[in-house]
DNA sequence: TCGGGTTTGTTACAAGCTGTTACCAATTCC
DNA sequence: GGAATTGGTAACAGCTTGTAACAAACCCGA
């Protein structure tokens, strides 16, 4: 049985950071995210197996996000909110939510009842859940997320390195939404502190813009946001398989 | 989608039987029941979905009937009760419940809750039981396990040496699920440390890949997972015989 | 027991990937 | 305009992975 990974959501920095602390000595994987844009680019590229969603963030709603989510995706939301009026708790199991807990909350309680969530989706012999990789479009270009090809306009395929590839899906989850430095290696890496300091995002981007702009001087699609990071300027329609 | 049956277990009479009548009015089957005994006797004769189940029954407990159930079925449990105190709640999620419920409650609250744990349920195929599955198919290719063959998609048999069997094995049980190499030694080995330091398990992978993909050079199926082992990234079927 | 083929691990080397650094260009701010 | 900030990228170094070649271990029939 593997370890589960959750990944937590909440825009208080102290909360978030405790809940994750408090996790991880209870022997689970569990990485912070503070905005649905994080989420869909950790869910790009990382497997989770539950979703701990705050209801209230800075200036996005977890049921709306929640809602977004459940769309597309199977994962397991238990959301998580000061908010805890009946109605409240409805709106949440309406859209779809497998638990709603209610701030402050008994921490082993909270683990009891992750636990049980857990139990039910464990039942399958699935695997942690991760973003469903079919075949994307974006600007004549096409990516298959099975076979782990990137084809040209042309029809030429390109060939990315698995950090490129990495990059290329937390964009294309994320068309048109900057995205910091910070936010692309949290979602790139398991330990999203070390990246701090160093430029590799710098180059790793201009690594992908070589293969896949036409011309890399002045990118069409993986544009620079300055003083802010990168954004995938970029119409993307992902394909069902 | 068909309509879920629920189990009311209950020693209130009129709470019983109100709770029944209400899951009926929104379009549940809702059976009610008082004991342990009945609710074996109504499970060894009729499909259940989800059991409601009152912690303090007359003379016997909630938590241990829980308990008890879960031992031996998979069937979904709500506990539901007056006593609502975080340890309380903690006992019902120990033995297993889906979901404590803390008396009163809001109708309406309840049948979310019940939904959403139904709503996982369905989700999840129904576990497939570990009957003496020997045949498996993947993206092609079929491996017998009783008779050791390995058929590739072109209906030609080859021939794979014992250890890369071994290794086939375990990939075909962890698809889509990295594995370091460690873990990968110590599935074939009884002495996982002796693996240690080399790079037999590369070597090995090399060998397979060699055999079972299209083209070594680009796999499709045994891919590396770069600084951290190597996936079978593909679709994997067990074949009942 | 011997002798050949087969299987398996080890080693060594080549190739590729990735982060860092340093320097330069572009942009922004006074 | 000039300084400061920000971003692009070439060059490099360290690390990871693939694999050929070798050797030891194993198997099996004569």
């Amino acid at each position: 049985m593997t370890i589960p990974r959750l990944l937590i959501v909440d825009d208080d920095s102290e909360m978030r950071m405790m809940m994750v602390t408090y996790f991880q000595r209870h022997g689970f994987i569990a990485h912070p995210a503070t905005s649905e844009a994080e989420i869909n680019a950790h869910l790009a590229e990382n497997r989770v197996d539950l979703i701990l969603l705050d209801v209230m963030l800075a200036d996005e709603n977890g049921i709306e996000i929640c809602a977004r989510l459940r769309s597309e995706e199977d994962v397991p939301i238990i959301l998580v909110s000061a908010l805890s009026a009946d109605h409240q708790r409805m709106a949440g199991y309406e859209v779809g939510a497998d638990d709603y807990i209610a701030k402050p909350f008994n921490p082993e309680l909270l683990i009891a009842r992750v636990k049980a969530v857990l139990r039910r989706v464990r039942r399958s012999p699935s695997l942690s859940y991760r973003r469903a990789t079919s075949v994307w479009r974006f600007g004549g270009w096409r990516y298959d997320g099975k076979r782990d090809e990137v084809i040209a306009p042309d029809g030429y395929q390109v060939m990315l390195s698995s950090r490129e590839t990495a990059l290329l899906k937390v964009l294309l989850a994320n068309p048109h939404i900057p995205l910091t430095r910070e936010e692309i290696a949290a979602a790139l890496s398991d330990h999203p502190e070390t990246d701090a300091g160093g430029r590799a995002i710098d180059v790793l981007v201009g690594r992908l813009r070589s293969k896949i702009e036409r011309n890399p001087k002045a990118p069409q699609m993986l544009r620079t946001e300055r003083g802010t990071g990168y954004v995938f300027a970029c119409d993307v329609t992902r394909e069902e398989t």
